[in-house]
Formats: structure tokens, sequence, C-alpha cells
RNA sequence: GGCGAGAUGGCCGAGAGGCUAGGCAUCGGUCUGCAAAACCGCGUACACCGGUUCGAAUCCGGUUCUCGCCUCCA
């Protein structure tokens, strides 16, 4: 039974997330435009749903999941050259739009995958819609709320205004985005009011993407793809949309406007598509925001060799994405050497007790039930579900984790005698942590992602040495012990010795 | 200028009228040839000034400061 409640931006308030078709569920999430390496920005969006995603499936809904990917540039800058970014890459590589295109699909989608990031039900191209673009600004246009000028259609902000009120999710009212603009007006002239914005663009000779439509050879707007996508695979009322919080306005602000001029009679509905609008925060950087004109935009795959002047070493996906996941998705997030090295540690703190309990959740021992860690063990599941249910509290559901911890690591150091818990309570709470580690989280331990790292002979070297040592500090020959170490320790290989043996790990 | 979010112990970061989240660091301890690692233990903090209340970090008013959006942005 589904108790989950979220914070719909429509509202401003927490909702009891009540499905339109339950068990199915809808969802959309702007996905990238692509025209560059996915940076630190490109992650929180898709963490943040990807956990919406799989916690709505392991309740029992049959989600579709929708992210498209942006393969016609949105415009430059503020002025209607024509130049939109994709087409300005191209033209600087001498390439194919849709190489571009193509080269940072395939570059995103490693990223996700590293960050174990699930891929969408649906992942549809905005290149791949241009028809449907076209029939909805013909909608638009037939019920009245667009104006065609010089080949280009604009949709009329004003007229729309008086019919449904603008400005609902965003909380701004016309002539407050009026008095916003400033004097930046030029190259505006088109418009009949400043606040309008292009369904389609004609496009000028130079111009390298374009179709043809029934106003001009042109391309479309910024916004439509959007609504054009999303009306397509989800209909025309659907359950989630999703995005970070700087998409508010315009963007989602002109997507609900054109849905509702497009899909509805007037005076029907003003919510626009999705039932519940949820949007996560935004990460700044060193207490700065990213941004190319600040030097400090960190790509992904720059955090995961280290390579940029602003890292002191490298950060593996999963120590990013259980950084974003112990802050509440709605909270602005900072990334900081300082941060992330101290997330690294606690995540490592988790999966290391993951192991011991993988060694002793079969235990069927002699029982001595200590009340306090059999009732930490039983009510994990329960607590954990209600932080989640409470708009995917990640954060104190990975406080719950270290709850349970240290319950494990003495069970585990306890093993040579009777057991703590009851031997179902054990092998029930072992499975519960690994759904909400593994599924729900999404998490994953070092070993699992580091994928073939070291090969077999690495493997037999590395034995060979270590006994070597074992023996020489058996013979108390410190001296060959000592070299050993130091001298692996310059390879950036760190020698531990537990009780079970020595074990070496690469840094 | 308009709209919005926020200020929590050395750092990060939840919470939201009474039930001292959690992580990292520091310190102490166990273990160890030494080291590293691991494990155990340890912190009553909520910007400032008023008010409401039996009781406020949490509610109300004000002050200061920070950040985001208003133009493409995840």
């Amino acid at each position: 039974m589904l108790n989950l409640f979220v914070y719909n931006t429509l509202t401003r308030q927490k909702e009891k997330f009540e499905p339109l078709h339950p068990p199915f569920t809808g969802m959309y999430l702007c996905g990238p435009t692509v025209y560059g390496d996915a940076h630190l920005g490109h992650a929180r969006p898709a963490i943040t749903f990807d956990i919406v995603y799989r916690y709505l499936t392991y309740m029992g809904m049959k989600v579709r999941y929708v992210r498209n990917i942006t393969d016609v540039g949105h415009l430059t800058g503020d002025s209607d050259d024509g130049e939109d970014k994709l087409q300005k890459k191209a033209k600087a590589d001498r390439l194919e739009p849709m190489e571009i295109a193509q080269r940072y699909t395939d570059s995103y989608h490693f990223d996700m995958d590293a960050l174990n990031v699930l891929r969408p039900s649906i992942e549809p191209r905005a290149t791949g819609h241009i028809p449907e673009q076209i029939e909805m600004i013909e909608k638009i246009l037939a019920n009245g709320f667009a104006y065609i000028i010089n080949g280009s259609v604009y949709f009329d902000t004003l007229k729309y205004n008086e019919v449904f009120g603008y400005g609902e999710l965003s909380g701004r009212n016309l002539e407050e985005i009026v008095s916003g603009y400033r004097e930046n007006l030029e190259g505006q002239d088109e418009k009949r009011h400043p606040a309008d914005f292009a369904l389609w663009k004609k496009a000028d000779e130079s111009h390298l993407m374009k179709w043809s439509s029934p106003w001009s050879t042109g391309f479309p707007g910024w916004h439509i793809e959007c609504s054009a996508m999303s009306t397509k695979y989800l209909g025309e009322k659907y359950d989630i949309h999703g995005g970070g919080l700087d998409l508010i306005f315009p963007h989602h602000e002109a997507e609900i406007a054109q849905s509702n001029a497009c899909n509805h009679a007037p005076g029907f509905d003003h919510y626009g598509e999705a039932k519940y609008w949820l949007h996560c925060n935004m990460i700044t950087l060193e207490g700065q925001k990213m941004a190319k004109s600040l030097g400090n935009g960190i790509n992904l795959k720059e955090l995961y060799t280290g390579k940029h002047p602003l890292l002191e070493q490298a950060y593996s996906p999963m120590t990013i994405r259980f950084y974003i996941l112990q802050a509440h998705y709605r909270s602005t997030i900072d990334f900081s050497n300082v941060s992330l090295q101290s997330a690294e540690k606690a995540l490592k703190r988790i999966t290391d007790a993951l192991k011991r309990l993988r060694e002793i959740k079969g235990e069927n021992r002699l029982v001595a039930l200590n009340e306090d860690m059999e009732k930490n063990l039983k009510t994990f599941r329960e607590d954990a579900e209600s932080f989640m249910n409470d708009d995917f509290n990640t954060a104190k559901t990975i406080a719950r984790f270290f709850e349970v911890v240290p319950v494990i690591n003495q069970l585990y150091a306890d093993r040579s005698g009777p057991l703590a818990v009851s031997a179902e309570t054990l092998m029930q709470f072992s499975k519960e942590f690994e759904t909400f580690f593994f599924d729900i989280l999404g998490l994953k331990t070092e070993e699992d992602s580091a994928g073939g790292e070291s090969d077999g002979m690495v493997q037999g070297l590395m034995n060979v040495i270590t006994s070597i040592r074992s023996d020489a500090r058996k013979d108390k020959n410190f001296k060959v012990s000592d070299f050993i170490r130091d001298e692996l320790i310059k390879m950036n290989i760190k020698l531990k010795d537990t009780p079970q043996g020595t074990e070496w790990i690469k840094e």
C-alpha cells in the first residue's frame, strides 16, 4: 500500500502521492542537451529521479519513466542569431550536428551507468519528434494561443494569461516577469509581448538543423519538445514531471502553458500536463555556483579520474552518488574535497559492515537474545520505508544504516559465542538491508564497481609478495617486511595486516 | 528591483514545539613488531533581537548575512 508524500512545487506543500491510474505511474524528466560531457549538475537530477523510479518500483508501481535527449540545441545567446549550441559545436569541429549529439549521448550514458543510474523506459530524442511538435503547435494556433510572424510562431502569453493565468508554478505574474527583463529587449521585435516565447523559429541559410513546417523551414522552440514527447508517451495528463530547480522558470512554466493551450478547453485545468511537479536543488562547488564563466565546472569524468585542478584526488562514482544521497534532494549541496573524502569513508563503513553481514547472515547457533539489537534489526525496514515515504528522505534512510552498522559489527566480533539475535531476524534483516542498499538507494560496493581493475596475473603476483612478507614477519625479519611495504606504497599499493591475513588495495 | 530558499556543534548534514539524527575530523581505548586499517567510546549545537507557550533550534514579528531564479543552464 502506497503511503508516499511528495513535495509538489505547484502547491508548495507535501501531498499524498496518488497515481492517476494505479498501479501505473508515468514520470517525465527533462534530460540533457547533448553538446558536452555531463557535469556534476547533470548527476543530481539523474540520481534524484533514479531514486523516485526505484522506490516507486519497489512499492509495486509499474512505472513508465521517460527521460528525453535534447539534440536540438537551445539557442545560445539572448539574440535571435539562429545559432544553437549543437550547431556551434558542430561548426567548430566540422562535424554533423548529429555526430556531436551521438558522441555526447554515448558519453552521458557512460557517466550515468557509472553512477548506477538506471536507464529510463523510453529515451526519446527531440529531433525524432519534429512532426509531434509541429502538430502540437498547430493545435495551439487553432486554439488561438499563438500567432505567426515572418514564418515564426510565438506563444501568446497575454492571451493565455487572461484565460488560464500565467506563472502559477513559479509564483510570478506577467508584470513581474516583464519588469525582470530590464533593457535586454533588442532582437525581440517580432514578439508582441516580451514574455512571449518561440514555438517555431524560421531558420536562416547558415542554419544546419532545420525542418520544413507549415510556416517555414526552421526548427522548434525551446520548450515544445518536452510537451510533445511527454504527451506522446505519457498522455495529456500524467503523474510526475521532474527536473532541476532552475527549470521552473521559464522552461516548466512554458510547458504548462503549452500543454494547457493545446490540450484543454479554457478553464478546464490550469495545472498543465503533470499532477506532481518535483524539483531538485542545485549543486555548488566550494560554495560557489558552478559555471563555465567561473572556471569551476567539473565534469563527471574528471571527478572519476581526479584530473582537474580543483580536485585533490579521484572520487569514485559511488562516492559521488552516496554524497548526493546524504543530503535531501531539495537542499542545495556543496561539493568540496573534504566533503567528498568524508563521504568516501562513510560509505566504506557501510560496505565493510555489508561484507561482515554476508559472512554471518546464515549463522544458526545457540541464541542469547539481546532485545535492543533484535529490535534494531527488526524495525530497520519499517523505519527506512517511513523515511523514504516522507518525500524520499534518503539522508535519514542512510542515517538509519549507520544505526545498524554497530550491531552488525558486534555480531561479527562475537561470532565465536552465541548469537545475540534470532537467526530468522538476522536472515530477514540481511535481505532488507541489501534491498535498500542495492535496489532502492542504488549503491554498489567498490568491488562490484571496480570491474576487472586487477587481472589474474596481478592478483597472483600480489599473493606471492604478501606471502613472502608474511613469512618474514613470522621470522621477525622486519627489515624485509617493511621494505616490501614501503616499496609498494610508492606504487600506491597499500597493505593492511588484518587478523585474517594481509589485504592490499591499489589507490 | 521582483520572486524564492536558507543561516544547526571544528567541517558536512538531517530534523522541525518537549523524546539529545547521522557522517567526517579531534581526543581516549582495543588490536598490532611498528604502521595502516578496522572496531569501541566521547560532543546537549541550532545567526541576532523581541514575542507566543508550562516549554522553541522548531511558531510569530523584526534585524543581519548567504545563496538561487528572473537570460541558456541540471
